[in-house]
DNA sequence: ATACTATTTACGAATATTACTATCTAGGAG
DNA sequence: CTCCTAGATAGTAATATTCGTAAATAGTAT
């Protein structure tokens, strides 16, 4: 957390007490939440704060690759995860029945992407990756 | 075109005017067109489609795997393309600050991937991928 | 500790996207 | 050609997400 607080700190963002909050939400939350649910954990601690800067928040998280937004496809929303520095850069696979994510530990992007795009003059700071499909539980409940 | 609808009616879905005017839409936009955009095009020979119309066709068509929705970032909402039968799978470059969305025709996803995910009980039936940056013409007119 | 300024916030309003439901129609059966 | 039914549509209402603005505040300089 304090890493993450230095972070912003030196690239020159103000640390609020929802900024903090926001990024605590993240930590703590042991699935993947959307952004109602980062809300409602923030709530708990600092009650007056809105779904707007929660979402002003992550997008700047974003922004510096410090959250993984993941597209659900799903109409409950898109899902969070914040990218905690001691684990490998990864991507998800979505399960557009029950709208479970799980992490795989893969990442397809290489130098030789990197470099393909950025002949073209094209300057990469972010991607995104995700497989969709069934997952083995939903798979099984079949009727 | 017709082929598009002879896939259609094989899988058992109607041919509605509806439909055919999405589609249709979706092939003769230059480029890639937001929900908003399909729907003014279609209403040039069908005035009386709704916006929800377009949406849940456009859904349907990515679920066959016939379009594939670019992922903007941006607030003018998402972009789609219809995937020509006859051209290479492949993905996009998005630049996030004047919204263009490049083709680059490179596609990460091989059977090894496939099958480490299938090995884990997930079934695959799409993904997706995209670059995030900045393309060369706005990068040139930085200020 | 006080003043200053650029960020940030809360709120309300604007879009994008999805869901619900009563009605309609494409395609098949007779 | 007419009837029948599942799937599709239009319209409205519900969410998700973004934007504009005036007011609040973190960090810096005094």
């Amino acid at each position: 957390m304090e890493e993450l607080v230095a972070l912003l700190r030196e690239k020159g963002y103000k640390i609020t007490p929802q900024r903090r909050a926001v990024i605590a939400a993240l930590l703590e939350s042991e699935k993947f939440p959307t952004a109602q649910q980062v809300l409602e954990i923030v709530k708990k601690t600092n009650p007056d704060v809105s779904l707007d800067t929660v979402y002003r928040n992550l997008g700047l998280l974003i922004e510096l690759n410090i959250v993984y937004e993941i597209n659900t496809q799903s109409s409950a929303g898109n899902v969070f995860e914040i990218v905690h520095i001691h684990h490998e850069h990864h991507h998800h696979l979505v399960c557009l029945v029950c709208g479970k994510t799980e992490c795989i530990d893969i990442c397809p992007v290489n130098q030789d992407y990197i470099a393909e795009v950025e002949k073209r003059g094209f300057e990469v700071t972010g991607h995104t990756f995700e497989f969709y499909g069934k997952c083995q539980k939903c798979r099984e409940a079949k009727s």
